[in-house]
RNA sequence: CGCGGUGUGGAGCAGCUAGGUAGCUCGUCGGGCUCAUAACCCGAAGGUCGUUGGUUCAAAUCCAGCCGCCGCAACCA
């Protein structure tokens, strides 16, 4: 009987940066998953990659003055170091700069071409003309300006490809309404009033402004855009349309994609639909998870590098950090990364519950029977709710793995380590070690507890990979005792079993020690990271800024700016960035609307004299009509309105 | 009136779908034990379950309004 397969997949990772510990939350949770099915006797495919095309890649290799390749080259190697320093087991590691990548993905744009579902059409944006990119609204700044360099952007078209979206909109509303692809469940009515029911966008699929990435076949100035380029590396990795692997028939459709809940919207509504244009069946589960906080922040990517997990597994191992993230973890929520936080669960969890169950129990059997114990046995009424705890675990574990829900998988195992402890204490073996005829209960106590720790740790080996051999090393177990049919029974273990005293398995870590010293990396990286942005910001402010075109005395005599004052201000409902001032502007009074919620409170405006823009257009921001602009300046603090000096009377007219 | 989530002892959370003594982890305090990594076990203190009103014999749980926080969408003249 051949093997059932398990197909789980991360997202491809974007290697614009260096790898931290964020990506680390993903990864960790599918390998742990791809272990426990493996131990259950699947043939799992647990995939990974990188998403090596776009823009930001081209730029950031032209400013590093090597080739894109080049670029990504350097730090695929960093994301491989990562995953093998956490211990990952990835079967297959994809790079959408791989050539049968690129030759499927070229393949699937003509299909969907030739099938109808791709059409040329013409994209219109925000452009930014010196970076080369069109930009969404919700893309541009604050103030409106290129995210990138924050100059003005223009409105521009483009020639470019579309991918139709509205064939597949009820199917898809029905996906996420009506079964558990997504998980968890909540967002999905999220989903479907945001996006389904307003009507499906049909998505760009093609871009002329960037060079770096897959050419479309049979259209030579376009480049794929990220959709169907990075999400299509869940099947070419596989051989779909391509040559370089045979597995698509096996593996596919996938059991588990696990992505974090920024690129959710992608896997919920755009792969589906690319999926069904191309009439393939769609994966079983869309595992969505929150974010990393870190000290109550959001993490970003100077905080990335503070909390090196290479640094941080080189400090307490692997095993420790997997264990902390994966139970931290809940689906589609946040996930605390305080110092403070892991060292305490390390501490409580490991050090003091598992592996102190492990030290205490291989002493005592080292202590009373020399390391062997003997074969004779005498059980006790107490023995028996022990065990059925312990043979409650494989089934539960199995059941919350199924439902991608690791942490509650881990909390059920932890709760079988208290219980052991609690047994040890029921038992009272110190006693019955001092008086000789209750060597066969104290014998028994022992090897209950021993094959106890046997089925705890086999269930915990895919969470924690490096640690878990150990503790068979120490209890006397052997390879065939920790496989997953024996994992659902008692007295495995030999009845003879000779237990090995080692190594202390998980060190208890002195908190305020550690916590100073990890205060102190965090700030030389602090300190790091700012004077390398500091020599970054002098570089970028050596370069001559760029202007708009130059214009003439009379383009300027268009512009009207007047002086007024602020007589009411309020926020504007629905919207959390605008504000609605009403100024006297010396002609009976306007309303003005302006982007600067973020920066001033209306009390702040209020009898303050501010220069405007008088015979701007008017128009209607979030239901609220606005007639000119108020004058502000960027700044790296944030948006500053120009007040004018109180002496000059509202009405009067700059130049 | 854009959509959704959330508000439970000091902290972090479960319980809410199918109303009926408010539970878990960490922390605090007291006790026990000594095999063990100053670990383990037991016990205690500590909660108007955001707020107001309603339904009910009975509401953290159902309904309505309000307040706070978070997210998504929209918006940035």
């Amino acid at each position: 009987m051949s093997k059932k397969p398990f197909y789980i997949t991360t997202p491809i990772y974007y290697p614009s940066g260096d790898p931290h510990i964020g990506h680390c939350y993903t990864t960790t949770a599918c390998d742990s998953i791809a272990r426990y099915k493996r131990m259950q006797g699947y043939d799992v495919m647990f995939l990974t990659g990188t998403d090596e095309h776009g823009l930001k890649i081209e730029q950031k290799a032209a400013a590093a003055g090597v080739t894109p390749k080049e670029y990504v080259d350097g730090i695929v190697e960093k994301f491989k170091a990562l995953w093998n320093c956490m211990n990952i087991s990835y079967d297959r590691y994809i790079r959408t700069t791989d050539d049968y990548h690129v030759e499927s993905v070229q393949k699937i744009f003509k299909e969907l071409y030739d099938k109808g579902y791709i059409y040329k059409g013409e994209y219109s944006g925000k452009y930014c003309t010196p970076c080369e990119s069109f930009w969404t609204d919700s893309q541009l700044d604050e103030n409106g300006c290129c995210p990138e360099c924050h100059r003005p952007v223009a409105l521009a078209k483009e020639e470019a490809y579309f991918m139709k979206m509205s064939p597949f909109a009820d199917r898809i509303e029905k996906l996420l309404l009506d079964t558990d692809y997504l998980r968890p469940k909540t967002r999905a009515v999220e989903l479907v009033n945001n996006f389904i029911k307003p009507g499906l966008e049909d998505l760009c699929v093609s871009r002329t402004t960037f060079k770096w990435g897959v050419p479309v076949s049979f259209d030579e100035e376009h480049v794929v855009y990220v959709w169907i380029d990075a999400l299509s590396n869940y099947i070419t990795a596989l051989g779909y349309l391509n040559g370089a692997h045979d597995d698509f028939d096996t593996f596919w459709p996938a059991d588990v994609h696990m992505v974090a809940k920024d690129i959710m919207r992608f896997h919920a509504i755009i792969w589906p639909a690319m999926l069904m244009a191309l009439d393939l069946p769609l994966p079983k589960h869309l595992a969505v998870h929150g974010w990393i906080t870190f000290n109550g922040e959001k993490m970003s990517k100077s905080l990335g590098n503070v909390i090196d997990p290479f640094i941080l597994s080189e400090r307490y191992g692997a095993d420790a950090i997997r264990y902390h993230i994966l139970r931290e973890m809940a689906l589609g929520a946040d996930s605390s990364f305080s110092n403070e936080i892991m060292i305490n669960r390390i501490n409580a969890d490991l050090a003091n519950g598992l592996g102190n169950l492990v030290s205490r129990t291989v002493a005592m059997a080292d202590k009373y029977f020399g390391g062997t114990l003997p074969i004779e046995r005498e059980a006790d009424a107490v023995d028996d709710d022990f065990k059925a705890v312990i043979l409650g675990l494989c089934p539960a574990v199995d059941g919350y793995i199924d439902e991608t829900k690791i942490k509650q998988a881990l909390e059920e195992i932890f709760k079988a380590v208290d219980r052991a402890n609690k047994y040890i204490d029921e038992t009272e073996p110190w006693k019955l070690g001092k008086d000789d005829s209750k060597k066969a209960r104290l014998a028994t106590v022992l090897y209950n507890l021993l094959d106890g720790i046997r089925i705890i740790s086999a269930l915990l080996a895919p969470f924690m990979p490096t640690v878990m051999p150990k503790v068979w090393e120490q209890i006397g177990a052997s390879e065939d005792d920790v496989k997953y049919e024996n994992l659902g029974k008692f007295g495995v273990l030999p009845e003879n079993v000779t237990v090995h005293k080692g190594e202390i398995l998980f060190p208890r870590i002195d908190v305020e020690k550690e916590i100073a010293e990890l205060n102190e990396l965090l700030e030389k990286s602090m300190a790091d990271a700012k004077s390398k942005l500091s020599a970054d910001e002098k570089g970028e402010t050596a370069e001559p800024i760029e202007l708009a075109p130059e214009i003439t005395i009379d383009d300027f005599a268009k512009v009207e700016l007047r002086v007024g004052k602020v007589t009411a201000c309020e926020k504007v409902k629905k919207s959390s960035k605008l504000l609605c001032l009403q100024i006297d502007d010396g002609m009976g009074g306007r309303q003005v609307v302006s982007g600067i919620a973020k920066y001033y409170k209306p009390e702040d405006l209020i009898g303050r004299k501010v220069q405007f823009v008088a015979n701007l257009k008017p128009c209607t921001l979030c239901g609220t009509e606005s007639n000119g602009m108020i004058c502000a300046a960027d700044t790296a603090d944030g948006v500053k309105v120009i007040f004018v000096d109180d002496s000059i009377p509202v009405g009067s007219k700059i130049r």
